[in-house]
RNA sequence: GGCCUCAUGGUCAAGCGGUUAAGACGCCGCCCUCUCAAGGCGGAAUCACGAGUUCGAUUCUCGUUGGGGCUACCA
C-alpha cells in the first residue's frame, strides 16, 4: 500500500489558533500512526491578508508543541517549494492545461458587469458569459492587455458525490456551484485551485481540513477528474467553537497556542486537550502524551458535531501534568514565573516546587502563591478567628508568646524540630492541635491560606525571619 | 434565500435496537487535615421536538426546531 501523506496548510494571516493547531495535530497523528509523512505548506496566495511574522509563528508553534512536519518550507523535501507564492508558475501552467481540457476558461468580465448579475436576493451568480468567447477573441483580448481571471467550468447539471471518512457520503448538485475563480487577475491562484494542484503534486493521499470545505469539495473533485488525477481521501473535521454560536477565531482573544503557553499552561496539556476536542479514544484515558495519542488515534473517534472549547478543563489537565513533574522539572519549566515573583533568588525553589505542585494548575499562578514569603506586613486580625479551628484573637494572644519561646529555644531549626516545638505548645496549653497550628501559621504568613503549613513555611523562612514575624504578630495583636 | 451539515448533562464525551445511558471537567456534600490544595468517598445533572419502522427506540427513516458551514479575485 502506498505511503500515507497528509498536510497542514495554514494561511499566514496572524497567529496559529487552537482550531488550526488541532487540524495540524490530527493530520500529524493520522500520518504518524500509519508510518506516513506529514507536510507543512504555507498558503499565502492572498497577499492582502498576509501578516508579517506569522509564518515564523507557525514554525515555532508546531515545533514547540511537538507536531513536527517531515517536509516544509524551512525543512525542505522533495515536493517543494512549500510556499504557494513561490509556485505561481506551476499554477499558471496547470490552469492553462485545465483550460485546454475544458475544465476552465478565461473571463474578461468587469466587476460592474458581475455586479449587474445580482438577483433579487442580492446574490451574484456568474452566467458563463465568457465561455462563449472564441479562441481568437481571447487571444486578442489578452494581447490588448485586458485584465482577466480564469474560472472553473462547472457543469450546469449533474451531481458531484464523494465519500468523506468522517461525514460519509456527500452530494452536491453542480447547478448549485458557481464557476469560481481559479486564477485571480493578479495572476495568483485562489485556494480553490491551488489546494488541488498542490495536494496532487505533493502526493497528498489524505486531505484533512475543516468542514468549511465539505460542500465545496465536489468542485475540487471536478478538477482532479479533468486532469485525470486520483482524488485524495477526504477527512473533514468539525469546528471548535468559542460558545454555542460562535466559532473559535482569531478575533476572540486568547485562543492561540502561544498565548496559552504565555499564560503558563503546560504545553503537553494544550496538545492533549485539543486532541480530545472532537475526538475520543473511546477509553477512559484522558491524559495522553503525543506518542500515546499517535498510538490510539483512529478516525472513528472523530465526532461530527462542533465542540466548545473549555479552558477550565484544559486548565485541569495542565494541573495533572504539573503534579507528575519532578521538583527540578517544575522549577525549570516554571522559571519565567518564579522570576516574576518576589522570592526569586532568595529561596530554595526546589522546596517551593514540592509545595506548589499540587496547588498550581498553570505556572502563572506561582507568584501569587509564594509572594507572601517576601511580603509581610499588617494583616487583618480577624484571621485569627476561625470557627472550625476553634480559635480567636484571645487564643492567639495565649498561644503565640509561648510558641515563640519554644521556637526561639530551638538549637536546630528544622521541619521536625519546629513540629516538636509547636506540639509542646499544644501539650503545655492543653489545646487542640488546630488552635495552635492555625495561630502560628497566620502569625508567620499573614495569610488565610498558604501552600504548606507551619513547618513548611517556617523552614523556608528560616529561624530569624520566623521569629521576626512572630514578634511582629505578637506586637500586632496586642495593639 | 439556496445548498451542505450537525444535534446525549453546563462543557468534553461513551453508546452504534433491549443498558440502572459509561467516564472526565465543573458544581455540591462528606472524609482526611494546622489553612489552601492534593487524595478518598458520595451526590445533583443529559438522549431538542413530532411522526413513523419495530414486540421494543438515545440508537433506523422522515419532518420540525435550533446550531454551524458554503454561497468572495478569503482560505
Amino acid at each position: 500500500m502506498e505511503k500515507i501523506r497528509t498536510r497542514f496548510a495554514p494561511s499566514p494571516t496572524g497567529y496559529l489558533h487552537i482550531g488550526g493547531l488541532r487540524t495540524a495535530l490530527y493530520g500529524y497523528l493520522y500520518a504518524k500512526k500509519q508510518g506516513g509523512e506529514f507536510v507543512l505548506r504555507i498558503e499565502d496566495t492572498d497577499t492582502a491578508r498576509y501578516v508579517d511574522g506569522s509564518v515564523q509563528i507557525i514554525y515555532d508553534t508546531m515545533r514547540d508543541s511537538g507536531i513536527m512536519y517531515d517536509e516544509g518550507p524551512d525543512v525542505g523535501g522533495n515536493y517543494g517549494p512549500y510556499v504557494q507564492s513561490e509556485r505561481k508558475s506551476i499554477y499558471t501552467e496547470y490552469a492553462k492545461k485545465l483550460v485546454e481540457l475544458g475544465g476552465a476558461y478565461y473571463c474578461f468580465c468587469s466587476p460592474e458587469r458581475i455586479a449587474s448579475l445580482k438577483d433579487e436576493d442580492g446574490n451574484v451568480r456568474y452566467d458563463k458569459h465568457c465561455l462563449k468567447l472564441t479562441k481568437e477573441e481571447i487571444e486578442q483580448k489578452i494581447a490588448n492587455g485586458e485584465p482577466y481571471v480564469i474560472r472553473q467550468n462547472v457543469p450546469e447539471s449533474g451531481t458531484g458525490s464523494y465519500h468523506d471518512l468522517v461525514y460519509g457520503d456527500i452530494s452536491v448538485d453542480y447547478k448549485d456551484i458557481e464557476d469560481g475563480i481559479l486564477i485571480k487577475s493578479d495572476g495568483m491562484p485562489t485556494y480553490n485551485f491551488a489546494n488541488v494542484i498542490d495536494d496532487h503534486l505533493m502526493g497528498i493521499t489524505h486531505v484533512i481540513r475543516g468542514t468549511e470545505y465539505l460542500s465545496s469539495t465536489p468542485k475540487y473533485n471536478l478538477m482532479y477528474d479533468a486532469f485525470g488525477w486520483e482524488r485524495p481521501v477526504y477527512i473533514h473535521l468539525p469546528p471548535i467553537m468559542k460558545d454555542a454560536t460562535r466559532k473559535l477565531s482569531k478575533r476572540h482573544g486568547d485562543v492561540s497556542y502561544e498565548d496559552f503557553v504565555k499564560k503558563g499552561y503546560v504545553k503537553e496539556a494544550i496538545v492533549n486537550y485539543i486532541a480530545l476536542l472532537g475526538w475520543s479514544p473511546k477509553t477512559n484515558t484522558e491524559k495522553m502524551s503525543l506518542a500515546e495519542l499517535t498510538e490510539s488515534f483512529s478516525l472513528d473517534g472523530i465526532s461530527k458535531s462542533p465542540s466548545i472549547f473549555d479552558e477550565t478543563k484544559m486548565r485541569w489537565l495542565s494541573g495533572e501534568y504539573i503534579k507528575e513533574m519532578s521538583d527540578d522539572e517544575f522549577v525549570e519549566r516554571g522559571m519565567p514565573f518564579f522570576k516574576e515573583s518576589k522570592v526569586y533568588g532568595k529561596y530554595d525553589l526546589k522546596k517551593i516546587a514540592s509545595l506548589l505542585k499540587t496547588r498550581v494548575e498553570i505556572f502563572s499562578q506561582i507568584p501569587e502563591k509564594i509572594n507572601f514569603l517576601e511580603e509581610f506586613d499588617k494583616y487583618d486580625l480577624a484571621l485569627y478567628t476561625h470557627k472550625k479551628m476553634k480559635t480567636d484573637l484571645e487564643i492567639a494572644k495565649t498561644v503565640l508568646p509561648i510558641a515563640r519561646e519554644k521556637i526561639a529555644n530551638l538549637k536546630e531549626f528544622t521541619f521536625d524540630s519546629v513540629h516538636d516545638a509547636v506540639m509542646e505548645t499544644v501539650g503545655e496549653l492543653g489545646m487542640k492541635n488546630g488552635q495552635v497550628f492555625w495561630c502560628v501559621r497566620v502569625a508567620i504568613s499573614g495569610k488565610e491560606s498558604t501552600p504548606g503549613g507551619v513547618m513548611e513555611i517556617a523552614e523556608l523562612l528560616g529561624k530569624e525571619e520566623t521569629l521576626r514575624r512572630l514578634d511582629f504578630s505578637i506586637n500586632l495583636i496586642n495593639g
